[in-house]
DNA sequence: CTCCTGTTTTGACATCCATCGAATCAGGAT
DNA sequence: ATCCTGATTCGATGGATGTCAAAACAGGAG
């Protein structure tokens, strides 16, 4: 039970856009699951520092700083995000890094596409 | 204040994807509630419902039925994604009909574009 | 081995949220 | 005017969630 990278969620349908056909009962439950990690500000920055960072990967070391929050907090959010699907940890030596798993980001991407849009700007 | 479309989300940076440049605290926080409001399966189905619906908008009496939920309840997830942006009414004679914004959509889509990628399907 | 640092888990607590019934509002029909 | 139906708001309640301190775990250094 070290494993990390576990991921809870189950992969469901990956890419029919929300104005697509019906969504399932539980394709909407399993999809719930990953707004609510992404549905806190603190998860939210989190993401960003770590899909932004040099490597595409963060030391959680490197994470606690940016927040006025302790360490077990940090540490609870990022598990969230992890089980989420949305980045994946692995521990070398004594840090343990995270990056994000860039599936479940274009899945979401596609999740929003409209269908007679090519890009609506602003 | 019968005004159904107000939204009470601060229209803040349009597209700056999540690998991005680092996210204000403010920022995040904003972005934090429209993920809130999509964090729910209920009102996920409800968007997908008025999304999918033909000539792009729904009437609240079609959408209360598809649930097991009273209607006060069906009631306050449209009202929160309303909130949130998503999702703007009209009230036609005795009949409020809901359709999506499509610049909230086309928002949360670039999102989550990664930077290298172009489209990385399954 | 014993420390020490980084990270996660546990347990508790305050707050928020989804849901309901009852009441209220909006608008058409009689 | 009075009714009736569709939709929202109000008030209450059980359950979920973010946060912390304390404890436990992981791994390197002395």
């Amino acid at each position: 039970m070290s494993k990390l990278q576990a991921l809870e969620v189950v992969d469901a349908g990956c890419c029919a856009p929300l104005s697509g056909p019906t969504l399932a009962e539980d394709e909407a439950a399993e999809l719930a699951k990953v707004f609510k990690a992404l549905s806190d500000p603190v998860r939210l920055r989190l993401l960003n520092l770590i899909a932004s960072s040099p490597g595409g990967e963060a030391c959680v070391c490197d994470l606690t700083g940016p927040f006025d929050l302790s360490a077990p907090t940090i540490s609870h959010h990022l598990k969230v995000l992890r089980q989420a699907g949305l980045i994946q940890g692995e521990r070398r030596g004594t840090w343990v890094y995270y990056r994000p798993v860039p599936e479940a980001l274009t899945r979401l991407s596609g999740l929003f596409a409209l269908p007679g849009l090519a890009a609506a700007s602003a």
